[in-house]
DNA sequence: CATAATTAAATGACATGTCATTCATCTAAT
DNA sequence: ATTAGATGAATGACATGTCATTTAATTATG
């Protein structure tokens, strides 16, 4: 493997270890309110973009890439999600919140935003910033971050 | 959200994408042989480490935090993987790659290539650049890094 | 020496991601 | 209008990750 090569494999691997830890911490704070890291970011965005399809809830999920049926299913069985039959399509599905779904969103803002607040300042605030540019500038036209853009974070 | 935390949310979904998006491209190429990206790195690190505990070896893997004992399980019953009680200490077991798995470490070192490769030239090498030394700035004091310092990755 | 504390590994439980397949509905082509 | 193709969603299958608990072996303590 030449240089270049090299560098992508570390790349890849701190990558993973990256994502890996991140999830192990939101899985720590999302079940001190009784859900799931994945199961939060589906409130998240049903609490900003609802209603919306199964469709459209899978191109803005960056946890999964597939459609979610499963992932909203345990939402709709806990309460958290209310899934109707679009009538002018019969092929779709209508999601939105219940008000207990309402209730976690802000919960689940609140979390959120304590986790950011407890990360930043394990990092030092230039290195972040590097770190966030050359991220950006490698990713921003990858399919990874289509649902990124699509949610106006880039 | 200040500035800093809304960067700090961004870095940790394109993580999670970038993470998300690298897992199904290792995921066909490594179909391919046969196995699984995971079951890849377990093979990996024993051709290169072995014999080892699965506690040692699970201090090397950066897919996983805990001890593999599944996912050695399954190798083993594939017949990749022999694994032994150690005679000294038995609450340790002694792993090594069997004939086969031997095998298949060459297989995976030839996908690992072709991967990279492939990889490489998708991305300005300026900008890999950076983001390998962004990565590395910020995570190289941090546990998730460990494993990789261990294999003398950074 | 006997027992308590520690440690490595295995296992049960749960939620996920991914892919392939199936089912129902809608659209397009003839 | 009928049928073939396309599309959204649900589901089966498989392999993972994580945590908590259990089991077996070793070490430390009194």
């Amino acid at each position: 493997m030449n240089f270049d090569q090299k560098k992508m494999e570390v790349i890849r691997f701190l990558i993973l270890a990256a994502q890996r830890e991140g999830e192990r911490i939101l899985q720590d704070l999302t079940k001190s309110i009784g859900i799931t890291p994945a199961q939060s970011e589906v409130i998240h965005i049903l609490d900003l973009y609802e209603p919306m399809s199964l469709k459209e809830l899978g191109s803005l999920l960056i946890c999964e890439s597939g459609s979610p049926s499963r992932l909203v299913s345990t939402l709709v069985q806990r309460g958290f999600v209310i899934r109707k039959e679009n009538r002018e399509d019969r092929r779709y599905v209508s999601l939105q919140l219940s008000p207990l779904g309402k209730e976690k969103a802000k919960e689940i803002k609140s979390v959120d935003e304590k986790m950011y607040e407890a990360m930043v300042p394990n990092f030092d605030s230039r290195k972040m910033s590097a770190l966030y540019d050359a991220l950006v500038d490698v990713f921003k036209d990858h399919p990874s971050a289509e649902a990124l853009k699509k949610r106006k974070l880039i």
